[in-house]
DNA sequence: GCAATACTTCAAAAAGTATTGAAATAATGG
DNA sequence: CCATTATTTCAATACTTTTTGAAGTATTGC
């Protein structure tokens, strides 16, 4: 991941509508969650709810998947892990902070 | 950090100049840099480096001291890794991934 | 294949953010 | 206290993002 990859990863969760998008999804985990289903949870115009979720989706942080009438969204935590991983890079240039912990989640 | 704030700090990382100036920042450690050397290691103009200061400034993301006729900016660490923490919290509902770590640097 | 559900795209207005150059403040050395 | 260095503030312009409503596409059930 890149600078500018980060850039697009950062300004798209720099939103609040985005940001619990992100977050209900990260919450629902490998199930995902429909637009409906966000869409009412979060009390959001069906498009206003399509163009955040594109641009998560053009930030790479989130895919979905068709079923059957039905859209599918969910996180990408790989591009997560990457992202958080930039952010605390090269900390301290090497020292003391050569412990510095993965962050997030690689069991889902 | 509540969601107002991550979006906040969120939107401070999200452009080019400031996520060059944090991470130099970041590496830099708790020794900081001041104004003079981020604008001659980053080919910024003075004015758009206090611009883009006073950003992560008012996000909480880096704090200034003066030392004499120089201001020394170095990053607030605790709100980086409250930021990073927010983004992945009650991952997957709370189950498999109880083993979240915790990310970044905690001995700087 | 028609009607209904689920969701997206488009276009225009409104709001917010970045860049620039000129002028201001703050601290030090002589 | 004057000149110099270090850095910020202000104001105008340019640019980007968000919101809204109306219209469009895709899938399914009957």
């Amino acid at each position: 991941m890149n600078e500018t990859q980060v850039v697009a990863a950062l300004s798209a969760l720099a939103q609040t509508s985005r940001l619990q998008i992100f977050r209900a999804l990260v919450v629902a985990g490998p199930q995902g969650l429909t637009p409906g289903v966000l869409c009412e949870h979060l009390g959001l115009a069906p498009t206003a709810l399509s163009f955040h979720l594109k641009e998560l989706l053009h930030a790479g942080l989130v895919d979905v998947e068709r079923q059957g009438r039905h859209l599918v969204y969910r996180t990408q935590t790989q591009a997560m892990n990457q992202l958080l991983n930039f952010l605390t890079d090269n900390c301290c240039a090497g020292q003391p902070c050569l412990d510095v912990q993965q962050p997030s989640c690689t069991t889902c």
